[in-house]
RNA sequence: GCCUCUGUAGCUCAGUUGGUAGAGCAGAGGACUGAAAAUCCUCGUGUCGUUGGUUCGAUUCCGACCGGAGGCA
């Protein structure tokens, strides 16, 4: 514990398909950083074609860290995020270089940045099995009733549909004898653990957004995203995993299998991820911390890096 | 050329026994603290093809015209 300030680091992010890797590319050469992403799908290995993970080549020789972290069979989470990347970042740090935050996870962003206690309150697949068995027995609104009892505020602010932060804020109650919202209150009372310079990127209209959505997925088609799936699923990776609960994934399983046709497996692919940008979209919204850069028609990467580096100077970092 | 069906929200359609209309999908907005590419919530006005007529009143009935589908010559 030291009364240091927070240490200062870069972030890109924005919606899918706008530019995030490349740009992140051009100021960790600029600046002397390392790129860490932020993507919770990227941490998987063997799924590059559908997560749009950069290539050995395009890096240029950027270091990247926090990718290809994890088997895709493997119970990921935001809070062992945090402690993995916090580590790459500490380190980058200490050898005197930039961390480049690179990713359209916001609430791996955020959570790295804010440092938050995870720990506290920790997770059990047996408390979690029970309370969502009950859920499904007893129904929303008995099970929101239940929470009200112990945690009323978290309740209000929740949906009787909303089985997973029910149950979830329950499972944190039984397991730490403190409710979810009282350990909300602490972690958000605890100082960010870093300074950052945050940048977003997109396109000034959202039809051209989601044009280059469409465009990216038929890209991955053509670059073999059925094959990529066909060896996950042929090595025995279920489909109920969280890494086979991505986009792309989960509908080229289904075609696979024969339930949809190929073509209807694109369409879905392109209409969720254009969904999935609109959800990022509104996440990053809320942060008036964030400067965008909007593209007009194509990226414009050579000024954009002028930009984000004059952005990041000003603000005193190199 | 004649006959039948059809033209309603971006798309597919429902509906109004005449009092200017509603579903699904698409789309939009929001939430989000150990599954987050996940999960959850909210949101439906459009010259009812055009133009005449009947009517207090027509998207609804009648006529003509224009577009689409099919049938007969």
């Amino acid at each position: 514990m030291s009364d240091a300030k927070p240490p200062k680091i870069a972030v890109i992010t924005g919606p899918t398909a706008t530019g995030k890797s490349t740009l992140g590319i051009l100021l960790a050469k600029e600046l002397d950083g390392e790129v860490v992403s932020a993507d919770s799908m990227q941490i998987y290995r063997s799924m590059d074609i559908g997560t749009a993970k950069v290539t050995p080549d395009e890096t240029q020789g950027v270091p990247h860290h926090m990718l290809d972290v994890a088997e895709p069979t493997e119970n990921w989470s935001v809070a062992r995020y945090v402690a993995e990347a916090d580590k790459c970042v500490c380190d980058i740090l200490r050898r005197g270089k930039l961390p480049v935050i690179v990713g359209g996870t916001g609430l791996y962003i955020d959570s790295l940045i804010a440092g938050l206690e995870f720990a506290a309150s920790g997770t059990d697949e047996t408390v979690r099995r029970e309370l969502s068995e009950k859920y499904d027995r007893l129904g929303g609104e008995a099970m929101l009733k239940l929470l009200a009892e112990i945690d009323p505020d978290r309740a209000d602010r929740l949906h009787p549909s909303d089985k997973k932060r029910i149950t979830r804020a329950l499972e944190v109650f039984y397991l730490t004898g403190k409710t979810i919202s009282q350990h909300d209150a602490e972690t958000r009372k605890t100082p960010p653990r870093y300074d950052a310079v945050k940048i977003a990127l997109s396109f000034e209209n959202r039809e051209q957004l989601y044009s280059r959505i469409d465009a990216r997925v038929d890209k991955m088609v053509e670059q073999g995203l059925f094959e990529e799936v066909r060896s996950l699923l042929g090595r025995g990776v279920p489909e109920k995993c969280t890494a086979m609960q991505a986009i792309g994934y989960k509908e080229t399983a289904q075609a696979l299998r024969g339930e949809i046709s190929e073509e209807t497996a694109i369409d879905t692919i392109k209409r969720e991820s254009r969904r999935y940008a609109k959800r990022q979209l509104t996440w990053l919204r809320r942060d008036k911390s964030i400067m965008w850069i909007l593209w007009k028609m194509q990226p414009d990467f050579e000024n954009a890096r002028q930009i984000s580096t004059n952005c990041i100077i000003s603000h005193g970092l190199e």
